[in-house]
DNA sequence: GCTAACTTGAACATCTCTGTTCGGGTTAAA
DNA sequence: TTTAACCCGAACAGAGATGTTCAAGTTAGC
């Protein structure tokens, strides 16, 4: 009999991946789950309904090899999905997000709007498989980095105080996605969007009655 | 053999459904089409993915007479979006949005994010089923609103001028839909949607430099 | 009341995906 | 060198879903 490839047998319940085996995989198998993963960002991020069996072939791996290691198709778009966004984490954490609230998210914005972009297909995948919850979850971290900036803008009163800071948040990503859409239309230049997005940030969260402050980059 | 109840024989290409049969229906299959249509705009505003049998048996009518008036699911989906977005269209119609920019914008907020909350989910299944540009077709005449009263607002120099119009008009109707989204989550009082989807977009539109705007309901 | 338009259930023909099983081969690792 | 972990193609199982065809019934409309 073949032996599973499941690494620890019972695996958590699916789309709660454990972080790390409890039993550390052969090398090859380390190197086939790496394989996936990449095929999957890429197919995924061209087409969010990428099959499996594409998956599995761009991977130059057999689609048993793939579901030994991925369980259901769901699994897979959670680990795409869990990896992208904490690759992106990575990327903020090298951002500076401390000074002035909206030099912050001038820069949180600058950087983070490519990724978004370049991933927004990946993260239709994971609306179309993902429950809501979970997809919020994956993205707590994130979340946070945007909270605490408008906090703090909202405590030095260079925010708005008058709307509910979850839409604010809202405001951020939903305006960070609608650019990336226009810019994969064509109908906003890429090198520009950077700008247009965080100009049109500054201007929504300025309290009412203050000034609207002027895009530096 | 049964006639074809394809109405007028061969139909424009589908995914632009012609406007008026050719030839007048029979006073059963104009009841019919009505009720397929008002029962797939019911289906696909709970699921995006609701199935033609669904929508047939729930239409009381036979898979097979939907098929005779519908012939492809994108046809059908494409039919709903169109009469759901000329009834939305129907609706400004009647809302004024003549005079001060600001005022007409809040008003236009304020009479189409109920219809937009509404019927977002029969959005979404435009967007798997229908090309883009059909989708930014259908819209036209609702898009071309926005840009009137944006376009009304810069010249009276209250709107801002440094940003692409095409992105404004974005995000006006980006945030419309995340508000709708988050008020669907409960994330934000659907009673108060309204207000801040308008407060934001005033805001956010306002010109570098300006004072943003109080919202008054 | 005649007729063509219309409706209908049932059955069929595909298609495409997901996920599993099997039997045998390969390779990492001690 | 041994062996358990791993990989693989092929084949199966099955769940939907979309469209089509058929043969027989209703019904609108003149």
């Amino acid at each position: 009999m073949a032996a599973t490839p499941h690494g620890a047998g019972g695996r958590p319940r699916s789309a709660q991946r454990a972080a790390a085996p409890l039993i550390e995989r052969r090398a090859d198998a380390r190197r086939n789950i790496a394989s996936i993963l990449d095929a999957a960002v890429l197919l995924l991020s061209r087409d969010a309904d990428a099959s499996v069996a594409d998956i599995a072939r761009a991977a130059g791996v057999g689609r048993v090899t793939l579901y030994g290691h991925f369980s259901t198709r769901a699994d897979l778009v959670d680990a795409v999905l869990t990896r992208t966004v904490e690759q992106a984490d990575a990327t903020l954490d090298a951002t500076d997000t401390a000074g002035d609230p909206r030099q912050a998210l001038t820069r949180l914005v600058g950087a983070s709007w490519r990724i978004v972009h370049q991933f927004r297909s990946v993260l239709q995948a994971a609306q179309r498989e993902l429950p809501p919850e979970r997809i919020r979850a994956v993205h707590d971290r994130i979340l946070r980095r945007v909270h605490t900036i408008i906090d703090r803008g909202r405590r030095a009163g260079v925010f708005r105080d008058d709307l509910p800071e979850e839409w604010l948040v809202t405001a951020v990503f939903s305006l960070m996605h609608a650019a990336a859409e226009d810019s994969a239309a064509g109908k906003v230049d890429t090198g520009d969007a950077a700008r247009i997005i965080a100009a049109t940030l500054l201007a929504a969260l300025s309290a009412p009655g203050s000034t609207v402050p002027t895009v530096n980059l």
